[in-house]
RNA sequence: GGGGCUGUAGUAGAGUCGGUUACAACGCCGGCCUGUCACGCCGGAGGUCGCGGGUUCAAGUCCCGUCAGCCCCGCCA
């Protein structure tokens, strides 16, 4: 039989007694951690979410507490009173912020008991992750998940008032909304009122955000869930976070700088860290010319070099006939890396072979020259000429890729960051930014045979690249940024088209038909229509800026209630069949599943 | 849609070349213990080797299929 909690008041959580209480009686709430009994002393180690402290039960102060003590085992959830003291000489406990101090116990309630727990919630055991996510209000009485979340509130907490600081106003936008076609794939919600016809859950506040703007709120922001219905990562799940950001009357150059004030106050208040403003930028050109991707982690060097042309004569036929095809022959110099094994290069080309390479030629540099298999497709002067470009030094190794541009950039530009991994340079404790600008406004679809836009369709074109539009539209830039963190995008946004014209014209750059953009984005044509301002914004994503800030290599480890990689909730069960009725009122009848 | 890794007491693991009754640790249960703190000592219980099929005299082990979790490619404006 538990006790009742009865007229009890929690003067402290556990994790707060120190030294300075010695001599207070207080009173503790929590769940019991460890029990050590000694047949006559009995000690329990009491834990909430600010820490753990010691209760000292002995028989000769309170028979009936020590009594009760020893029924007591984990997770059990105890409420006790008594005095704080310093521990005897010699047994105070560095490792803990309470060590120096214990509780004598004096008056102690059983409020509940409980089961055995499926694992153990310290912090030695490593436990599978599905049953971890089953059991996961247990998981989340450990002191990782506590301590990630506690921080992720105060990096919502800290954003909410810089924002509010610099005149932005919080407006929360539907969730149940239009599905939009162009973009991920919608998550959909039939309407039992209007039969056959469907919600979609936003994949971002876009268009609201927007008419918001146009409404006159000068500056919005909302810290809002999105969803997309797309396979899920390491850094990926199908509900998000995101920290938008709307403003009116701005240039890129403003959205820039009020945003990283806000991020630079985030890693201040958060973890300590002081964030050199303003942060360097590079354009999409020059990011993908030196690191071959458009999120290039900036903790190292390693840079891409561009070859082609030093190549394009050569005997080699693979780098020539490359050259002569528009192809692209980039290299890296791995300094120092020439001890890398047989098995460890053979690794290295089979990681580029992920990313449709279809090999990696290397090159190691001694005493005597180079090393590698290529070595003797190439005459002196053009060996002087690569080892010059590459500043191949004895020692070094070099990796030569060899491909379409897109494949070559993104392969070696892979390649690079799983280099830094590999050679302990991506230190998660050194934060490095970079604003990465210039998008391209457009890019071609193959399978679509038609332009899609690579950040969205109401991305404004940079002023001078409007002609563009005309005559190669495939040229033209956006005034399209992304904020990179270490390797990875934590932000994205753009100056918007506020153009009634300059808006349609895009959707037909887009091979979107005027009656079809009447239909999906009547609503923001007719707003653009009646005097929208100049505007821009920015979305972050909240779960990987996290990810970042806690060091976590999992997304669901900011996250208290995420999915599987098959988008299931191990702990709820969901998704779920539903009743035949439901479906009924809904006008849904599924496929048999033979079908 | 595709590639890869993992799956053995409650937990996390070992299990050799296919061969006796599947191991030790932590946890759990019982007993002892008045200064421990991942307490200690003694004793005990606990197994559909993910699931299904196949090969074999014999399968945790080999083969095929399947399920689940994870990582990746595609996908994610």
């Amino acid at each position: 039989m538990n006790d009742k909690l009865g007229d009890w008041k929690r003067t402290h959580r556990c994790g707060e007694l120190t030294a300075d209480l010695i001599g207070q009686d207080v009173c503790v709430m929590g769940w019991v951690q460890r029990r050590r009994d000694h047949g006559g002393l009995i000690f329990i180690d009491l834990r909430d979410r600010e820490g753990i402290v010691q209760l000292a039960l002995d028989p000769d102060r309170d028979a009936e507490s020590h009594k009760k003590a020893e029924q007591i085992r984990n997770e059990f959830v105890v409420a006790a009173r008594g005095k704080v003291s310093a521990r005897p000489e010699g047994t105070v406990n560095p490792k803990m912020k309470t060590g120096e101090v214990e509780i004598e116990i004096s008056e102690m309630l059983i409020l509940n008991s409980s089961e055995t727990p499926p694992f153990m919630l310290d912090e030695y055991t490593e436990v599978a992750e599905n049953i971890r996510l089953k059991y996961r209000f247990l998981d989340l009485r450990r002191p990782a998940l506590q301590n990630n979340l506690m921080l992720r509130h105060l990096v919502a907490k800290t954003v909410r008032n810089y924002l509010d600081g610099e005149g932005f106003i919080e407006v929360e936008t539907p969730v149940l909304t239009k599905s939009t076609p162009e973009g991920a794939r919608d998550y959909l919600v039939p309407s039992r009122v209007n039969v056959g016809k469907f919600y979609a859950l936003p994949q971002s506040p876009q268009l609201f955000k927007q008419l918001l703007m146009v409404a006159g709120f000068d500056r919005y922001f909302q810290i809002v869930k999105c969803f997309r219905d797309e396979d899920l990562r390491a850094d990926r799940q199908p509900e998000f976070t995101q920290i938008d950001c709307e403003l009116s009357f701005v240039s890129r150059d403003d959205v820039v700088s009020v945003m990283e004030g806000m991020v630079a106050k985030v890693f201040k208040d958060a973890i300590g860290v002081d964030v050199a403003l303003p942060m360097p930028r590079l354009t999409y050109q020059e990011a993908m010319d030196r690191f071959g991707v458009d999120n290039p982690d900036m903790r190292f060097d390693l840079e891409l070099i561009n070859i082609t042309d030093l190549v394009a004569g050569s005997q080699f036929k693979v780098f020539a006939d490359v050259a002569a095809n528009d192809g692209l022959v980039k290299a890296l110099n791995a300094k120092g890396c020439a001890t890398f094994s047989r098995k460890e290069l053979d690794d290295l080309t089979e990681f580029v072979k992920i990313y449709g390479a279809k090999g990696l030629a290397w090159v190691k540099v001694t005493e005597d020259g180079w090393q590698s298999p290529i070595a003797k497709f190439f005459t002196p002067a053009e060996l002087e000429a690569l080892n010059a470009k590459l500043d191949a030094q004895v020692g070094d190794l070099l990796l030569f890729m060899a491909d379409t541009p897109k494949v070559a950039n993104e392969a070696l530009g892979r390649l690079r960051g799983h280099l830094g991994q590999k050679l302990g340079l991506a230190d998660k404790s050194n934060y490095k930014f970079v604003w990465i600008t210039d998008f391209p406004l457009l890019e071609w679809d193959e399978e679509e045979n038609r332009h899609v836009a690579v950040h969205h369709p109401f991305t404004s074109p940079m002023e001078e690249d409007i002609p563009l539009l005309d005559s190669e539209p495939g040229k033209a830039r956006a005034q399209a940024y992304d904020l990179v963190l270490n390797g990875s995008e934590v932000g994205g946004g753009s100056i918007r088209i506020h153009d009634q014209a300059v808006q349609s014209r895009m959707f037909e750059l887009l091979g979107i038909g005027n009656e079809e953009a009447r239909e999906k984005f009547g609503f923001l044509l007719d707003a653009l229509s009646f005097g929208a301002p100049p505007h821009g914004g920015i979305a972050f994503g909240l779960d990987r800026l996290m990810m970042i800030l806690t060091g976590a290599d999992s997304i669901r480890d900011v996250i208290a209630f995420p999915k599987t990689q098959k988008a299931t909730c191990l702990l709820s069960d969901a998704p779920n069949e539903v009743a035949e009725k439901q479906l009924r009122e809904l006008g849904i009848r599924l496929r048999s599943k033979q079908n």
